[in-house]
DNA sequence: AAAAGGATTTAGAATTGTTCTAAATCCTTG
DNA sequence: CAAGGATTTAGAACAATTCTAAATCCTTTT
């Protein structure tokens, strides 16, 4: 399941039930961001773009991410006040930052915590989203985890493929 | 318990114990912070200061939030990429953002919900710090919650008035 | 096919929150 | 009181992001 050009498949799809083009420097980023799941930075998928299409602007780079986080098909980290990351995991997940190697790790939360939470809210209080992040050192986590924990989630979130 | 006074006695021996100076302006920050719990930002904050003495500038506001930081006197809360809000309350707890009023409100977190936070973490993992962050609407919350919810904080953390 | 018209891309300017810099001022102590 | 370091200050610098306006690209419509 999700080969590239079914991810594509589906990139088109979102973007036409939006009113939206599949344009070429949509998908390029698209791709990008699901070929190395390591919530880069715009910056640095502006680099990596860059060597498959090296006329894009950094401009259409945050103009295809910002189309991208409305289509819901990659999600914004905001860490502290760094630059804004991004991320292809659409599952609900917390986030470990690892302050020494500066990686970030995709945390999955079971449902029945996350209704915890919930609970913890006093009456009146009515949340539409949680964010949750853990900070700290990963030991033995040298380079791998982050794409062993971020699952390769984009296949049809509604069953519409 | 915890009068202006004793604020300001505590903001001194923080101070001087990290080997930094008293200054009016470090306390004047500080009281302002105290006054009104509100997470105000830097700009708020200045703004405020400013009415007590009108010739402080924004560059010595950062520089004192920051001394206050480290001093664990205050505390910083990251929004999105919103700037940068003060936050006096020093107990583990979470934030609520409300989406259509803009304002945060404190949320205490019983200790057996951190613990289970910690538990979701594979092993490895390491949290020094957790940070939860809730977004939606707060139902008849007018003003006032958030310095009901806010605890007047800070006195002796440490036991050590 | 040509033209119209809206969506998209682009480069560069503008914005915003924050940090840096260097000079002035302020303690504290010898 | 003089020296010396800490602090404050105004303004410049910075970094991430957004805005602007013109160019380009598609998709219709004719």
């Amino acid at each position: 399941m999700s080969t590239p050009s079914e991810n594509s498949a589906t990139l088109a799809k979102r973007l036409i039930d939006s009113g939206l083009r599949p344009t070429a420097q949509r998908e390029v980023v698209f791709k990008v961001i699901l070929e190395k799941r390591d919530h880069p930075t715009a910056d640095e998928i502006f680099a990596r773009v860059k060597s498959q299409m090296p006329t894009i602007s950094l401009a259409t780079v945050y103009n295809c991410l910002e189309t991208l986080v409305q289509c819901q098909l990659i999600r914004q980290v905001n860490l502290e006040r760094a630059p804004t990351r991004y991320c292809p995991n659409l599952h609900q997940h917390a986030h470990f930052h690892d302050e020494t190697t500066g990686q970030i790790h995709d945390i999955d939360l079971p449902i029945e915590l996350m209704a915890q939470l919930h609970d913890v809210l006093p009456a009146g209080f009515n949340a539409s989203s949680i964010e949750l992040t853990f900070r700290g050192d990963a030991a033995g986590t040298a380079q791998p985890t982050v794409a062993a924990d971020c699952a390769p989630t984009l296949t049809s979130p509604h069953g519409t493929n």
